[in-house]
RNA sequence: GCGCCCGUAGCUCAGUGGAUAGAGCGUUCGCCUCCGGAGCGAAAGGCCACAGGUUCGAGUCCUGUCGGGCGCGCCA
């Protein structure tokens, strides 16, 4: 797909040259708003009044004279301050029907981590979000060409997954129960644990308890137990669409002495000191004030005076490994994920693989850690390394509300992700039997719409935007959804599956028949590439969920569209030749764009639904 | 107290400094003699929180104010 706009700003370009204007600025080409004459149009007329000393109208109008213009375009005209373009119809639609050019590799590699979830409970709606960006962003970059590698960071010496594991213990539950999903039966022990908490008798036992099994955790003696709750999340996550290329444990990460080799990294900087009196005497701490302004006590405790690591230790450890600045980390085949991609993890006895090394990193991290996460990246300053603080890129989303509400874990006051993906699911199937009961295949169907349903409204709003999570709107198939763009699809697949029969689908198109209607679709598929490069430029996913629903809604106002008399406008098969040649070819670039697109999210494509 | 983020239609949200600020939900009215009505068209609904400023041009950039969320531990 030869790009329309470039070739407009260098001709607008050339003809400044030509007037003989000395410090040309940006030339901006967008798309004229609807109801105005033209196709696209360029402000840049108006920007040089001032040091030309001429009204923008008499500007664009020289412009104009001096305009090179490939034969593609009809006419350029003044419009106040504007210089409009107006193209052959048959040109834009030309151009949209043509197949993209993959993009280029880019050098670099990106580490990016998502999900992260501790290993002691069932995924909740909060974990969601973080599953669906960082999941739709990898899928992005990789397609805007860069070499991106998918982390799940697994927290397994934490206090959560051993007050789970110890819970599992103290009632007795260490046995198979099959009679709910694990994770499901590990969290339901976990919730109980807690509400046991609020007796203080109770309470000391149960710490007593938790601190041993800590201590088990971090000699690695319960990895199995963590490995059998992990599964059970994966199954989860694998369900969303969600794959990885490596797991990391935490305690491979403190075996391995990263941890210690970080401590002595930073031990040979200035900014690092071991009081010995004061209130921080006796711990190992890291003067921050060089490379954060503006904090109130600039000293972070790296290791406490009882000689416990901090977490953000643990963090800035495992940011040197992410980083390349620290080895030693062994990998073995964990998992053969659905799409078959393998699934590596660490492990003690495994082999050196060629993770971490990154020049990037992205962390997907909820915004409540934006100031932990400054201090992981500022420690790569006081490591003397601004290049890699520089790479260090937080994806900062704004917490999940359930119905208004803060959500609690330990209270289990929360949403299973696996509940709300069965009820998507099952309301999806509800809808198939009702309107198109001879679906050949309604189950999977009902699958891909019902989870992409919760998936797109994950996407869609901005990261930075708290949202609310609300079960009518979440599941909803109609307006702003998933299911709006999958229908889309549909639609098309549906035309295309008829041309096929009739023998249609490789008629040859009469571009010179090309309607007003179809530039319209055209010009909105066009935009596809420049917003896959703005979503991947800015890591924001919602940019890409938000052009999928003007596709689809281009898409279906066309399919609509009607001549004033009312008549149909647009019929495809019924097309006269030529026309339908040119009409299929618009509905395969769009059917093709729309797949991409909702890969791209991490949405099915059904071709019936 | 200091710092970060948010404030756009009744509700939920889009909106790379450019033309008359757009969707969805909800409300009202239309559209299957047409390839899938999970759709389409139309109506109604806005001092883009407020006040200054920068700019030829501000919902967008800067400063301040007011509302709301979240951070700021030898917690994780």
């Amino acid at each position: 797909m030869q790009e329309i706009k470039p070739q407009l700003k260098t001709a607008v370009a050339a003809a400044l040259d030509a007037l003989g204007v000395a410090d040309p600025p940006e030339i901006i080409v967008q798309e004229t708003p609807e109801g105005k004459e033209g196709d696209y149009a360029t402000p840049v007329a108006m920007g040089l009044a001032r040091s030309l000393r001429k009204p923008p109208p008499a500007i664009a109008a020289e412009i104009a004279e001096k305009l090179q213009l490939p034969q593609w375009v009809k006419r350029a005209f003044v419009t106040g301050g504007y210089l409009n373009f107006e193209l052959e119809a048959g040109f834009v639609t030309q151009t949209a029907t043509q197949t993209a050019e993959p993009w280029a590799k880019l050098p670099g590699k990106v580490l990016l981590e998502h999900t992260s979830v501790n290993p002691n409970k069932e995924l909740h709606v909060g974990h969601l979000r973080n599953i669906c960006l960082g999941d739709s962003l990898a899928r992005i970059l990789r397609l805007a060409g860069r070499n991106v590698e998918v982390m799940n960071y697994i927290d397994d010496t934490g206090r959560n997954a051993a007050e789970s594991l110890f819970a599992l213990e103290y009632f007795g539950l260490g046995a198979s129960e099959g009679y709910k999903k694990y994770d499901h039966f590990v969290g339901d022990a976990y919730v109980r644990l807690h509400q046991e908490m609020a007796d203080e008798e109770k309470k000391a036992t149960i710490e007593k308890g938790v601190q041993e099994t800590l201590h088990r955790l971090e000699a690695g003696q319960l990895r199995s137990e963590v490995d059998r709750l992990l599964r059970s999340q994966l199954q989860t996550m694998y369900r969303l669409g969600a794959e990885y290329d490596a797991l990391v444990w935490e305690s491979d990460i403190v075996r391995e002495g990263l941890l210690s080799q970080a401590m002595k990294a930073l031990e040979n900087t200035p900014y690092v000191s071991r009081p010995t009196e004061g209130k921080y005497a006796g711990a190992f701490v890291m003067d921050m004030s060089p490379f954060i302004p503006g904090l109130e006590d600039p000293y972070l405790v790296l290791i406490r005076s009882n000689g416990t690591s901090t977490y953000t230790a643990k963090d800035i450890g495992l940011q040197f490994w992410k980083m390349g600045l620290l080895g030693g980390v062994k990998f073995k085949e964990y998992d053969t994920q659905p799409s078959g991609h393998l699934l590596y993890t660490s492990f003690p006895q495994g082999s050196p693989m060629d993770f971490g090394k990154a020049t990037e990193t992205i962390n997907v991290v909820d915004a409540r850690q934006s100031h932990a996460l400054r201090i992981v990246q500022a420690s790569l300053e006081v490591e003397g390394r601004p290049d890699l603080a520089q790479g260090c890129f937080h994806l900062a989303y704004e917490t999940v509300l359930l119905e208004g509400k803060q959500m609690s874990g330990r209270k289990g006051i929360t949403v299973s992700v696996d509940e709300v993906m069965n009820e998507a699911v099952k309301r999806a199937r509800a809808i198939i039997a009702e309107k198109n009961p001879q679906h050949p295949a309604p189950d999977q169907a009902a699958e891909m719409v019902g989870v992409g349903a919760v998936r797109f409204a994950m996407i869609k709003t901005e990261a930075k935007k708290q949202i609310d999570f609300r079960y009518e709107q979440a599941l909803s198939f109609e307006g702003d959804t998933g299911p709006y763009v999958q229908y889309a699809y549909a639609r098309a697949c549906s035309i295309l599956r008829k041309a096929a029969e009739q023998g249609l689908l490789d008629e040859k198109p009469d571009f010179a028949q090309t309607t007003a209607y179809e530039v319209g679709l055209s010009k909105t598929l066009l935009r596809f590439p420049e917003v896959v490069q703005e979503a991947a430029r800015a890591k924001a996913p919602h940019i890409l969920a938000q052009h999928l629903l003007e596709l689809a809604a281009a898409w279906n106002a066309y399919y609509n569209a009607k001549t004033p008399q009312g008549k149909p406008a647009t019929v495809v098969l019924g097309a006269p030749q030529g026309l339908r040649g040119v009409r299929l070819g618009l509905v395969k670039s769009l059917q093709s764009t729309l797949k991409m697109g909702l890969e791209l999210v991490g949405l099915a494509a059904p071709e019936v639904m």
